[in-house]
DNA sequence: GTCTATACTTCGATAGAC
DNA sequence: GTCTATCGAAGTATAGAC
């Protein structure tokens, strides 16, 4: 897989150094916004030189496509240990109200709008976490008794998806009004469907 | 209200130069993200140099505090028109499935992630902005009989928000499946609830 | 295989010319 | 009142030393 007409040379992926830098430009995505996310800052962060970003990174998008993809596949995996463990209404809500992997979204997000490869790094990840969520959610609702007429899964997946969102995104501003009454009605209504186990 | 005590001197706030540099910066905000909101972008933009960016404004923060009440206030006075004229749950929904405001929130939530200044300016506009739709969509939802106990107003008013976000921001990265069946289930709804005039 | 010295570009901001 | 010449800091990236 190495394009070996390029002319410049990249640390090996497997690098103590190398792993140090992507950890912080982590914390950094997630402490101050993409746009602190800079070689000399993540340098800093990780108490290097900052040209070792560029040793271990073609460019700053390998660097950004690096961060999204740990996180996305740790998000995942921690998707489908805990359908598989409670595959529920209750287990999918709790895992979309989570705000941690929100406001990581939400900063990717934006990162997209003017950053191609990520973006279409992004767009596939989604596809596919949307898809897994749906095939869940179908069989919680059926599970429930909810049919699919009364109430699309699409439809609610969309709307958790949303909502959760639009929390953790006002959280971030400081602005919680109504939050709290929100998200004690969605879990009663959970709590309808699903009379606890 | 002038601050005579700091030295450098800033231009007329009702210079036609000044309005286009603002125009620009906007127009650059929408299309390509906040980071590409520079001093010299701005300028060359609005083919002027980029020194006039500093001199109508003290700050990029100021620059981008104007370009954020502009685009506020003008949200905001739609929003009153059209309430006035048809003060009903399918007004509000149309308003905020309005793909235009909410690319340019979701820009403006991400930029305040590293801009405390802004991040208080959205933060303020957000709670005045939500108190005035949540007092119409209270009204909208008792003339429909529905009272607040089978759905809180603030529910409703959050989720709406939260799906017209997470449809908009799809949009933008190209992901869309589903989008068309949610919006129109939620269609069906308002027109259950609201029959047409 | 790992890191550093260095080039080149663009940034925000100001002091001072018109 | 309006604009320009210019500075110092920070950005990405590369060629080459160890």
């Amino acid at each position: 897989m190495a394009t070996s007409s390029q002319p410049r040379r990249i640390g090996a992926a497997d690098s103590k150094t190398r792993a140090r830098l992507v950890e912080a430009a982590e914390e950094l995505l997630l402490e101050e916004g993409y746009a602190a996310v800079t070689s000399r800052r993540v340098g800093a962060r990780a108490g290097l030189k900052p040209q070792l970003v560029h040793y271990y990174f073609r460019t700053m998008d390998d660097l950004f496509t690096e961060v999204f993809r740990r996180r996305a596949e740790e998000n995942f995996a921690r998707f489908e240990r805990a359908m598989a463990a409670d595959p529920s209404l209750r287990t999918l809500w709790r895992l979309n109200a989570d705000p941690r992997g929100a406001a990581f979204s939400i900063e990717f997000v934006a990162l997209a709008n003017h950053r191609k490869v990520i973006r279409v790094e992004i767009a596939r990840y989604a596809e596919r976490f949307r898809a897994a969520q749906l095939e869940a959610l179908t069989a919680a609702l059926a599970a429930d008794g909810i049919t699919t007429d009364q109430l699309p899964p699409i439809v609610a997946l969309l709307m958790m998806t949303g909502l959760s969102q639009v929390l953790a995104l006002e959280d971030a501003l400081g602005v919680t009004a109504g939050h709290d009454a929100t998200v004690s009605f969605v879990q009663s209504v959970i709590d309808r469907l699903e009379p606890a186990t």
